[in-house]
DNA sequence: ACCTGAACACCGTTCAAGT
DNA sequence: ACCTGAACACCGTTCAAGT
């Protein structure tokens, strides 16, 4: 079978579902792919490139959001999408450092932080404070990401360690999803 | 001279700072020591180890936190602390990958995130929600130093850019921390 | 105690040459 | 158009042997 862009792109994603971000090489990947590691220069301009796609595929599974949002609802969606991206990347090792350095290298590059984006703006933050936001937004929940990632390897040393556990930091994650929420309107950056 | 594990330490820093995390290898810097590769696991156990020292230096000048600040002026505390970190922090290629994976190995290791964590618990935040709120300030830090540095490369990019200078991340960011400020008060994290 | 020399097992990327 | 073979310029880490 012919090699093509999407084979590699799916390829690279399993691997790093399996072994991690340390196990992707380029080499690794075209072992995998039982191609020499020229060959995958063919199909992709460089490892960076690469890891965006892989940013983009792990997030492009996840339901879009609907066009039309009232403002009403359009913070209730902002907190349902956040905490669907965090699940979603939660069990894929270094997935926020993949994710991480495709939102800072294009921040358009994942869908569905586009349409975070788009939730705040929505919701009434006004367009000069929508990056400020969705940044904050974003590093949130790849923070909390890597943080169940290091949890989990912490408490695979430790044979019964009183660690905090994923549920544990899913509930962190949420009071600090509310502090943001609460906090745009306490600080008059959305005026309702 | 005999080499020490300070100047190991100093000097790894010194590369950081002069040509990022990409140039600052274990054989470089064994170049720059005028030494074998092998010599610096004398004095250190691994480049992990080094980088945990290396966050901890960039982080080591800054003024400490005064032992008593009364709950009244620990929410300001913070905000400078934040904002003092977030300086020190932005001039330093690759500074929030380094602090960040400090951060992520062990919380503790850097003075200064240490001391604001303690500033948010004498805020008022309760014991068990410590970790999240300083978690999302922490990542709210690094994600700012981060994008700056974007910035920087991606301005330097295209001649006259209409991207964003440090000034217009660092209100960003202030305008991230005031969100959060409040928010902990509106959440009810913080009773007052 | 502290360092050298040399090796082991890897990297990302390029590119002439083949098919 | 797509891939191989082979090279270039690197990595982190280990460890016997030297001083």
């Amino acid at each position: 079978m012919a090699l093509t862009r999407d084979h590699v792109v799916a390829t690279a994603v399993e691997l790093l579902r399996r072994y991690g971000l340390a196990d992707l090489s380029m080499r690794r990947l075209a072992r995998e792919l039982e191609v020499q590691p020229g060959a995958i220069y063919w199909h992709v301009a460089s490892k960076q490139e690469l890891l965006v796609e892989v940013a983009a595929a792990l997030l492009a599974e996840l339901p879009g959001v609907r066009e039309e949002v009232p403002q009403s609802e359009a913070l209730a969606g902002l907190v349902e999408l956040a905490t669907a991206v965090r699940a979603a990347l939660a069990p894929v090792p270094d997935a926020a450092d993949v994710v991480g350095m495709a939102y800072a290298a294009e921040r358009g590059s994942v869908t569905a932080l586009r349409e975070l984006r788009g939730l705040v703006g929505r919701a009434g933050v006004p367009a000069d404070a929508c990056d400020a936001v969705t940044d904050l937004l974003v590093h949130h929940i790849l923070g909390s990401v890597a943080l169940e990632q290091n949890e989990r390897l912490a408490q695979a040393g430790d044979a019964g360690g009183a660690g905090r556990d994923g549920a544990e930091v899913a509930r962190s994650f949420a009071v600090g999803l509310e502090v943001i929420v609460r906090g745009l309107v306490a600080a008059r950056v959305i005026t309702s």
